[in-house]
DNA sequence: TTGTATGCGTTATCAA
DNA sequence: TTGATAACGCATACAA
């Protein structure tokens, strides 16, 4: 920056004022200053700028797994993320989740990232510890997490109620649901709305609820396979003609074992799924299922996180759904 | 830190001596500052740090489409990678490509990130005009990107050459194709070693190659299936008893499009993938793959990188090719 | 409108 | 072994 204001024969208060884009610089001296960044290919240092605004211009993703995320087109949250990050000049920052959310504390208190969006994580008590830190923060899919939060959250509840609602409509009569683990084993917000989904959908749609049709699984594609096989033992002549999945993976496992059994779908049994993704068309058949703009899911949180981080936000308890469709192929 | 300093009746420099845990601080000296730092909940400011070193303790992952990516289990390469850079107390900061890479060189050049691990990249001559900025690069599956550069990656060509191997040692005498776009069309490195390694494959087994056997697609799962309906129209009586696929999407449009046709895989046909991807032992009949250790290839990148970084490492043109291995299962 | 001087929180240099 | 002090590069209050 010296050398800069050297070369411009300016002082570097001036340098600054034009970076900064500053009002009060006559165009003549602001044109100098720009030639001579130009020349020498200038570029303020980050770090200092970060020291004196007492600003890190970063946030971090955290998330449990990446591994299970990558379910959740990973790739698509976090480009949604960068975008609208991008857009404020901030960065962001992978971390991975270390026990007792550590790295993640330290990361805050050195004033290295200025907030976190908090992805697939173990709840509680770590959460409540991170958010009793009092940091910009916002949570995906956990409103429940602690009190006056910010939270993005999927369509769960609503996605599988419009399922069960199409099916009634194409007049199947007795849902099976393939859910993720029960609520004791798996008490994570995501997986209980789903559960919920499906009984407030069959209510809504004037269907009987089977308890003897609901199967848990731990939302792989083999449990569900394995699942299907299970409920299909038990009742062979198929007392079903339609079943909701959680998941799409789900679905591809049920779908899998229906046809492995000789039963025909959509024929003698409907399949719905939930997430729409990348195979969900390429499953024979191609599979009806519940979309929702995931895309949208990181840009939304960036931009929440942006607002707690700025000021600009008032309210810090923004709970913020995504709208859903159901997406009508050939399993139904 | 002038509080510790204050509170422990120490200066200054005795903190930050204690903080980097220099050697010549006597035992005494150094409970007491870190009584205080306890205390007061203290931690050093990272932008100080960083202003100091001149150095920001952070790198970039670049790429260019993440939902691409996403099939390469992103998850597990960001996992990989952010492990390494954790052991040095290094971040990884995401990084999306932008128009000229700019956001890139700017991050380089203003000091917010030292070096970049690129991977799925537009080529040329993007890619030199960055390695030309000589800051610490590692690419991915790109080691003709530029002169002395460092780069991990994938067993492409050793794979396909021992998936050719396997089909012939089961016995397979007419195998075809399905591959990536010719490479006029993807001029990229890892599509020319699958293809290459399809030639090399034939030869080292005694399998005659036929050139109207090979099928080019763009790595999408319909347009494998397309590609194999076209074959299999074109050579109505089958002539061939084994497709080799350039990856595991390939695979699954291949024995969808097989199976619709009524041909039995792998009794009719057999049918090998790339990737060793999360569905692979849930197609039907599961997928013969190529396993390669992926979360290793962002674990090395990072390493590579790190080692440009401090010095540590002397040369300057490393070429990382990762081990792979036949995972067989039913489809062959 | 522009220049000067000080501070941001650390580390490094030099004395003590 | 420890302390005082000067950088690091930028932004701002104040003076000119």
């Amino acid at each position: 920056m010296r050398q800069v204001a050297a070369r411009a024969g300016v002082s570097v208060f001036t340098v600054s004022a034009v970076v900064n884009s500053s009002a009060n610089v006559l165009p003549h001296t602001r044109a100098q200053v720009l030639e001579a960044m130009r020349e020498l290919d200038y570029q303020p240092n980050h770090a200092a700028r970060s020291l004196n605004h007492a600003k890190a211009f970063s946030v971090a993703f955290v998330s449990h797994s990446f591994g299970d995320f990558a379910d959740l087109s990973m790739g698509l949250i976090l480009s949604g993320i960068t975008e609208r990050l991008g857009l404020d000049g901030y960065h962001l920052v992978i971390q991975p989740v270390t026990p007792g959310l550590e790295d993640l504390r330290r990361a805050l208190m050195t004033g290295r990232i200025d907030g976190a969006i908090l992805g697939a994580m173990p709840p509680y008590p770590l959460l409540e510890q991170v958010a009793s830190l009092a940091y910009p923060l916002v949570f995906f899919d956990q409103p429940d997490a602690a009190q006056n939060i910010l939270t993005v959250c999927g369509p769960y509840r609503k996605g599988i109620v419009a399922a069960v609602a199409h099916l009634a409509q194409r007049g199947r009569k007795k849902v099976a649901f393939v859910g993720g683990p029960p609520e004791t084993e798996l008490n994570v917000w995501h997986n209980l709305e789903r559960h919920v989904g499906f009984r407030v959908g069959c209510d809504e749609a004037g269907l009987k609820l089977h308890s003897e049709l609901l199967v848990h699984t731990d939302y792989s594609i083999e449990n569900a396979r394995l699942g299907m096989r299970g409920l299909l033992e038990r009742f062979e002549d198929s007392p079903f003609d339609a079943v909701v999945c959680a998941s799409d993976r789900l679905a591809v496992g049920t779908i899998i074992e229906l046809q492995a059994q000789g039963l025909r779908v959509p024929e003698d049994v409907a399949v719905t799924g939930f997430d729409d993704f990348e195979y969900a068309h390429c499953t024979h058949p191609a599979l009806t299922t519940i979309h929702f703009p995931v895309r949208d899911l990181g840009f939304q949180a960036a931009d929440l996180l942006l607002g707690r981080i700025t000021g600009t936000l008032e309210r810090d308890d923004v709970r913020l759904e995504l709208p859903m469709e159901v997406v009508v192929r050939s399993s139904t």
